[in-house]
DNA sequence: AACTACGTTCAGTTTGCACTGAACGACAAT
DNA sequence: ATTGTCGTTCAGTGCAAACTGAACGTAGTT
């Protein structure tokens, strides 16, 4: 990290950049995200212009690789948006400024991904009690209608964070 | 996985029972958890008793000191809790049946502390940046103000998801 | 064509973390 | 006291994933 250190005029605004970068690569590494997205899109939110990727990376201190694929994922979920800058070849990048979007297509994206998985499992697990419901149906068991009668309030409260999820309230809350 | 199929009448409804407790590994570990913990509250969800530390080491095949440490996690936030057992000396733990309290004390918990903890950060930049603000108050300069912007707005979207996280609009959603 | 400056990819490395096994302390029973 | 059965703890292990470095393909430049 030293070009920032040349392109702001005081040591104590670098400073503070350095502080929020760190921040952020923290924060996403809490979340079990590497540090680097999080260090990106801190730069990039800082930055007045947009920037390349070797500026990324030398500014940040990690390779070009570790950027370049950050830097998608990061636009996958329309964190950062592509740039061009005219008669130049390079990539550049800038952050998005509307958290909202962000939010929606970032966390709740991938959580809805994770919910979908989850409800294919369930329906799987379903499909093999039913099996169990039809042949222990002369028998009449006891505990197979309590182990069905948990399944079914699981996959309530899978249904229930699904619409949630799928609440424009949510989205009106944001 | 063994003694599951000891005690259960028929053999699909064991065999739905290891699919439901699977599921609950795979989705805690996609979610950065291990494995372990999803495993032990999906049988503890399912089992129509409570059960004691070498019983669920057991029945998934785990050492016992992840299951100590994950039913001390999952005590944390409330998902099971712990019984005893007349002339017993062992603990045994059920799972928690209210979904809403569980969600609450777990997901709703933790990320309010990653939330205190990104606060912390932030006001330790924003002491930095006030000292770049006072420095730089002669010189008036353009970038400093701008990036005291973005930090300010960065603030206020920590405030919203703060706020949104304690509203009791989101509580009642569930 | 040769050369250079991009971005991407992939094998290799390292770091972190879930999980284990053994040792330990507590406590009850004999 | 001693033995046995608990639960917990901690150093060690294995593995997954982040990150790196070099090679590659591509496109513009001379």
């Amino acid at each position: 990290m030293k070009s920032l250190a040349e392109h702001v005029e005081s040591p104590e605004l670098a400073a503070a950049c350095l502080q929020f970068i760190e921040s952020g690569g923290h924060t996403t590494q809490s979340f079990g995200l590497g540090q680097v997205i999080g260090q990106v899109f801190a730069l990039l939110y800082l930055s007045p212009r947009p920037l390349c990727l070797d500026e990324i990376a030398e500014e940040l201190g990690v390779s070009k690789a570790s950027v370049s694929t950050t830097v998608r994922q990061l636009e996958s979920w329309s964190a950062v948006k592509h740039v061009w800058v005219k008669s130049d070849r390079r990539d550049f990048y800038e952050a998005e400024t509307d958290f909202k979007a962000m939010l929606r297509q970032g966390v709740l994206g991938t959580l809805r991904k994770k919910m979908d998985t989850a409800a294919v499992r369930l329906e799987n697990v379903e499909t093999t009690l039913a099996d169990a419901l039809e042949k222990s149906a002369q028998t009449g068991r006891e505990e197979t209608k309590v182990v069905a009668e948990r399944l079914q309030r699981a996959r309530q409260f899978h249904a229930k964070i699904n619409g949630l999820l799928n609440n424009p309230l949510l989205d009106h809350l944001l």
